[in-house]
RNA sequence: GGCAGGUUGCCCGAGCGGCCAAUGGGAGCGGACUGUAAAUCCGUCGGAGUAUUCCUUCGCAGGUUCGAAUCCUGCACCUGCCA
């Protein structure tokens, strides 16, 4: 209905590296030619934010929408309440409380990287409208009826859930996220799911069941988990994921988990979280190659990742106190102003003057506790202003302030945190 | 319902009366090497204290003992086998 449809969507898909895995690529090449289709992708709400492993899913659903197809972005409220089974072990249920204020923030997180105007616009979707209120007799017989418990069993997530144990509230979740397909198919005429490699049982039991309930014709593909060099999963260097929500992971924090990515997969990484085209990534890639001391990939990566979630604006910042922090030894060189908003930007505190070295570095949060202070000392691994402490007891006077009231702390090679004394 | 086994630090997993804040591996953290990379090597890894010191910890609650993560009792949870 008039939406330009770009005709190398699938190619662009295909070489970005964003099908792990597809049910029909060929009916679905015909489907995508064929006009706007209608998509849908979901997130289930199991933390106050959403992270990298969903950024792959939400500017997935960009580039389709981009492409010209419709999307239908679903928070789960209700699968969110029942929480999909995962190899690790049981899940704790959230309250229902939790859960609706974890599903509106993650619909905050997604709704930027979509545009909900024109003929092509988003919907935000939520299954708990559909689940709530559908009875046990009709679940049972509508939906159950089509999902033999022998198939069940032999999904790799539940066999290995099989000898440490699986409720029956997990081992019941690919029903209700198979309804939520049929019901999407049946609404508003959705014919294509997508979601993470992971969920990939989950998104062809949806196909199957829209088949077996209405004899319908539907799509799936899954997106690559995303892992570092050595095959394990991202997120464990910082000490945490890498959250969407700028509580919970600084801006600056973000931008320089990209700058840190391995050599190995900058290409990957701007396939899959940039927008830049197919000439621009090839260019990079091979500047990384030919020339990886320059990190030119790991820059572009940081600020188009950095500023997709964070703005232009808080990227510029970061740069510049990136720039600042990094450039060099010598700190009192730089503009008192500038080493403010560069400190502010990757973390500040304020303290009274007269506390010792030990003190400054728990205050910070660099370290988490006074032995872990003396222990980070004593391993060389504390600079006052750039200059290794060697004295735990060192107390840092008027001469150490930079501007008059700055003190740079820092932590091995990248922790830093500004100490502003008044 | 019966029988058997299990519950240890962020995770996995030893310990089976004192030498245990607790072996080992992984993760984390610091150092060296580098490029704010990877790999490697070294160190470190409950809290307080600059000391051979104290505090808290081995599912929970009691007990035995000079002394327990280790033995006993009860409880909770998990797993397997049988009904």
């Amino acid at each position: 209905m008039g939406v330009p449809i770009d005709p190398h969507l699938l190619d662009d898909l295909e070489w970005r590296g964003l099908i792990a895995h597809s049910t029909d690529l060929d009916a679905l090449r015909e489907a995508f030619s064929e006009g706007s289709i209608k998509f849908y992708v979901g997130f289930d709400p199991t933390a106050p934010s959403l992270h990298m492993g969903h950024l792959v899913q939400i500017l997935t659903a960009r580039r389709l929408q981009n492409a010209g197809h419709t999307p239908y972005a679903l928070v789960g409220g209700a699968t969110g309440m029942i929480g999909d089974p995962k190899e690790a072990g049981e899940r704790t249920l959230n309250t229902l409380d939790t859960v609706k204020d974890w599903v509106e923030r993650v619909r905050g997180q997604i709704e930027p990287f979509l545009s909900f105007e024109g003929p092509n616009a988003a919907t935000m979707v939520n299954n708990y409208d559909w689940t709530a209120s559908l009875s046990t007799i009709d679940f049972l017989r509508d939906i159950g009826k089509h999902f033999p418990v022998n198939r069940m069993l032999a999904r790799d997530v539940v066999k290995s859930r099989l000898e440490a144990g699986i409720s029956y509230t997990e081992f019941s979740y690919v029903l209700l996220q198979s309804m939520d397909f049929l019901n999407l198919h049946r609404d508003y005429g959705v014919t294509l799911q997508f979601g993470g490699s992971d969920q990939w049982g989950n998104l062809t039991a949806g196909v199957e069941l829209i088949r077996r309930a209405d004899g319908g014709k539907a799509h799936a593909i899954a997106t690559p988990l995303m892992t570092r060099a050595d095959g394990t999963k991202y997120g464990k260097t910082e000490g945490g994921a890498l959250w969407l929500d700028p509580e919970l992971m600084s801006p600056y924090a973000f931008y320089q988990f990209w700058l840190n990515v391995e050599d190995e997969k900058i290409g990957e990484l701007l396939r899959v979280f940039t927008f830049l085209a197919r000439e621009e990534i090839e260019a990079l890639e091979a500047q990384t190659a030919e020339k990886p001391f320059l990190r030119a990939g790991q820059k572009a990566l940081a600020e188009h990742v950095t500023a997709l979630v964070h703005g232009a604006e808080e990227t510029e910042r970061i740069k510049a106190a990136s720039a600042a922090l990094f450039g060099g030894g010598d700190l009192s060189a730089l503009s008192t102003p500038t080493l403010a908003a560069a400190l502010r930007e990757a973390g500040a505190i304020t303290v009274a003057p007269g506390l010792g070295i030990v003190d400054l570095l728990v205050e910070s949060g660099l370290v988490k506790s006074k032995g872990d202070a003396r222990r980070t000392i004593s391993e060389g691994g504390a600079y006052l202003n750039n200059v290794r402490v060697e004295d735990p007891d060192l107390v840092p006077g008027e001469a150490d302030l930079i501007g008059g009231s700055w003190l740079v702390l820092r932590r091995g090679k990248k922790s830093f945190t500004g100490i502003e004394v008044k």
